[in-house]
DNA sequence: CGTGAAGTTGAGTATGCTCAACGGTGGTGG
DNA sequence: CCACCACCGTTGAGCATACTCAACTTCACG
């Protein structure tokens, strides 16, 4: 999150993924070195599986607002994010939007019971992913259930978010959308172990709405709404503090 | 649908799953000849395995309006439905509600990864189950790896319906919610190889209203529009044709 | 500083909700 | 067997929440 840290205390401490250039990063980080892993998938694996899945691996960075892939398109590789934010939509002909999630560094894309991928996905800031081709991946698997096992548990998580996801979309106001959106990225946060109150929240107004079944107009005004309340307050761009949460998850909670 | 027809045409047709007792079925019914097999998960295990898991197999009856279990209770259990329509949804404390899908005979209930379960399941018409201990099922699953991997596909399956619901739930009219609706269930009947013109709609127009994010009265004034329209008929109670569905799927994929 | 994109605020509108009445249907009991 | 009743579904009128369109402000970046 943010630029080169020139002043590094440590010249040579174990390369926290030395921004890479596009593409390139493959022998610069190998899976043993991965900064994400405990919050990956890959946990799953031994020191000598992660060797064997290295093999199959490359390395991919987004620019900000870049599509990694779309709607439609053969699914011929899975993702590992390790760093950075990617949103995961689908479109209407006419140019609606739903964002079906946001991705962080540790998340796993790609589960899909098809040839081709049923939604598209964008960085959302700079990002960089793991990418295994399908196919070696899917032998990898038979392999080392392990990881099977680890993937069922993945989906289920996410099946459960997306079921709390439809009550929010089918069920509850602007306001209590916002409300709960916020708590979840405060909660997301502290789960990776980064701080999870004033929250980083890297997407513009437009992927909140288009998140929350909303405009961006509306967003702005339930924004407004728990500013003047005391609920939230706006610091420097991409950061919101929540300065009292037990109202906030009132209002999501729908009391 | 609708009473016993008294003047049935063949006395003796094959017994369509002869209406049991409630609970008394465990032996009547083991795994070997389960209907419904083929439509379920228990389509990945030989005979022999059906036998192992016959043994920790109890049945369950519900009648129609009769809870399954509710949001936040232990979640002791892993279901199979084999007859009947199952509704699986979300309240907030004021008594809003979301369902978030329908169960027919052949899916499978409990794919959680916590304690309790995140939400509730009531019966929408006389439905039965197959009931297993979830510890039960969780040992088995590690001896038979290849319904773990039907697990994971049926989870993935599950995630890319709840996300085309999610679309639905943020960005369709009332119409188009509609019209998806119907399509839906018209798929599905296909794919489970009963008819899918004449629709079979077991479910009340709340049950309905719940799913889709509206109220009861705007999914009976959608319901009238797509019928002055033409597209669909009411046929009697419980049933509706699709008279046009090239345009019924214009309207659903919002062109 | 200047410029363009992102965000906020305002005014008017529309889609779907609320409240209410009415109609049909199935189930029950006389 | 029929009459009644309750529930479900439909229709109508008025309203509210969120949307549209538009102007204005702020911010990031050059």
């Amino acid at each position: 999150m943010s630029g080169p840290k020139t002043p590094s205390i440590n010249p040579n401490l174990p390369q926290r993924q030395a921004k890479p250039r596009p593409e390139i990063v493959a022998d610069l980080s190998p899976c043993g070195a991965c900064t994400v892993r405990h919050l990956s998938v890959c946990s799953a694996l031994s020191a000598e599986e992660l060797v064997q899945l290295s093999d199959f691996t490359t390395h991919v960075e987004l620019q900000p607002g870049q599509p990694l892939f779309g709607e439609a398109e053969p699914a011929n590789h899975v993702f590992n994010v390790t760093a950075g934010t990617l949103k995961v939509y689908k479109l209407l002909p006419d140019g609606r939007c739903q964002v079906m999630g946001f991705l962080f560094p540790g998340d796993f894309l790609g589960l899909a019971n098809s040839a081709t991928y049923a939604f598209s996905a964008d960085a959302v800031n700079t990002a960089t992913l793991c990418r295994f081709p399908r196919k070696k991946f899917a032998e990898f698997l038979l392999k080392f259930p392990q990881m099977e096992k680890k993937l069922l548990s993945v989906a289920s998580h996410e099946l459960s978010v997306a079921q709390e996801q439809m009550l929010l979309l089918g069920r509850k106001t602007a306001k209590e959308r916002l409300a709960s959106f916020l708590l979840t990225l405060s909660r997301h946060a502290e789960r990776r172990g980064a701080q999870g109150n004033p929250i980083s929240v890297p997407m513009s107004r437009a992927d909140i709405a288009d998140y929350l079944g909303l405009t961006t107009e509306t967003v702005s005004r339930a924004i407004t709404l728990l500013k003047k309340a005391g609920l939230i307050g706006l610091e420097k761009s991409g950061s919101i503090a929540l300065l009292d949460s037990a109202a906030l998850r009132e209002i999501a909670e729908g009391f």
